[in-house]
DNA sequence: TCAGTCTAAGTGTGATCACAGAAAGCAGCA
DNA sequence: TGCTGCTTTCTGTGATCACACTTAGACTGA
């Protein structure tokens, strides 16, 4: 997890390993990996223009992160999402980022401010917008939780969330296409909004009300979206 | 972080880079890798009768959790933590480990309950036993803390928890070494009686508030021992 | 005795080969 | 048409080799 592409600034890595990892990390919570996709060492060593060595690393250490599975037969795919799984996945985002943004309150700086308002505009801006780009928006909502995420001064735990991010990434982006309307429907910019007025205010447990609220509202989405079996 | 050592059960991994990783793992927790050693890939694979393919898959996995870290001349070592991430590692652990607590007294059963009777009676025993084995009452005081984080229901959340001992373990357990009378300092056996009972009364905020307690202990003690500079 | 150089051993990373096992495709029979 | 059995391909895993780079050490020179 040394590099998660959910970081808010990332330099690219050195190794070739880590680069693969990178594009792997984009590709899954770019929602280009559907949760049950299977991925082979050797089409995507192909693919990216290299040998099977910095892919095995790279699927390696996503699989430790829980982001890939190794299924008995050793066939490499993207978990499908129990509701189960779903529902203690959210449970922990909501304790985790939910601390986050607490921290986030108390401890941020100005320059996080002003970044924290930068990528809220930019994701009230795409939801108001008639030309919704769905990809965009995303990845403004992303944005704007890691910048308060960022905020708290907790690099560990910043690295924690990133890991979270990875396994979600895939159901939240994949479902995302193909419904792209309901978008703000979770009430996303509304409780964006009161998390940052929250941080602004310096009140904690506001904006960890704020966070949790905007967390179980995009779950509740997913779950009405009907990919979710068990 | 599919198979830490940390997890109270675990079963022997089947690939043979999963069986290192756990292996390396025992080694990082159980102090055998003092914080500043080198690792050399080759010279662990002679070590462990393998080759170096092996291996390199558990470093690079170690490296992802923050275990083990690579210099840029490419060297990899186990991490000297400075003060200041000493602290904010402990900040992260009281949040989640605290969380962890709260919801293991809310969701125990019956049978986490014994479990974590079990491995408290086991650590208090150390504590007031003359001839005293630091190693067992290490590894006693790990069992009660993650019988606790099990009781919790919440799995992914022990695999984050686990991936912060492995960062803690090494410093941890080193310390102990030196001073093996210390091991009782920061009121552990109390802290841990107290959890218990907040657990057995599924009292939350209690069960919350003795183990952050614990957390804060031991990191006090580790403050005193002068291992950490910066 | 000390500084400088130069060689040799050791480092991680990437590529290639070898191997056991699992799918998948396909022919042949009922 | 539908099922069985074989064969070919493809899978991940482990081992070995190649390469650029660093580092330790001995050796030479002053």
């Amino acid at each position: 997890m040394t590099d998660n592409v959910v970081d808010v600034e990332r330099a690219k890595p050195v190794t070739l390993g880590g680069q693969v990892y990178a594009e792997l990390c984009d590709r899954l919570i770019g929602g280009e990996l559907p949760p049950g996709e299977k991925v082979s060492l050797r089409s995507l060593a192909e693919a990216l223009g290299t040998s099977v060595m910095p892919v095995r690393e790279a699927v390696s250490r996503l699989v430790a992160d829980g982001a890939l599975t190794v299924s008995p037969n050793r066939a490499i795919s993207v978990p499908i999402m129990t509701l189960s799984a779903y529902q203690e996945l959210t449970t922990v985002r909501m304790a985790i980022e939910g601390f986050a943004a607490e921290r986030a309150a108390l401890h941020r700086t100005p320059s996080d401010l002003t970044l924290i308002r930068r990528y809220d505009a930019a994701f009230r801006h795409q939801c108001v917008t008639e030309t919704r780009d769905t990809a965009v928006a995303m990845r403004a909502n992303r944005d704007f939780h890691f910048a308060v995420y960022a905020a708290a001064g907790l690099p560990s735990l910043m690295k924690i969330i990133s890991g979270l991010w990875l396994k979600i990434g895939p159901l939240l982006n994949f479902d995302m296409r193909f419904s792209p309307e309901r978008l703000s429907l979770g009430g996303a910019e509304a409780h964006h909004g009161r998390c940052l007025e929250a941080i602004i205010a310096r009140d904690g447990p506001a904006a960890r009300a704020a966070m949790t609220g905007d967390i179980a509202g995009t779950a509740a989405f997913i779950a009405t979206s009907g990919q979710l079996h068990d």
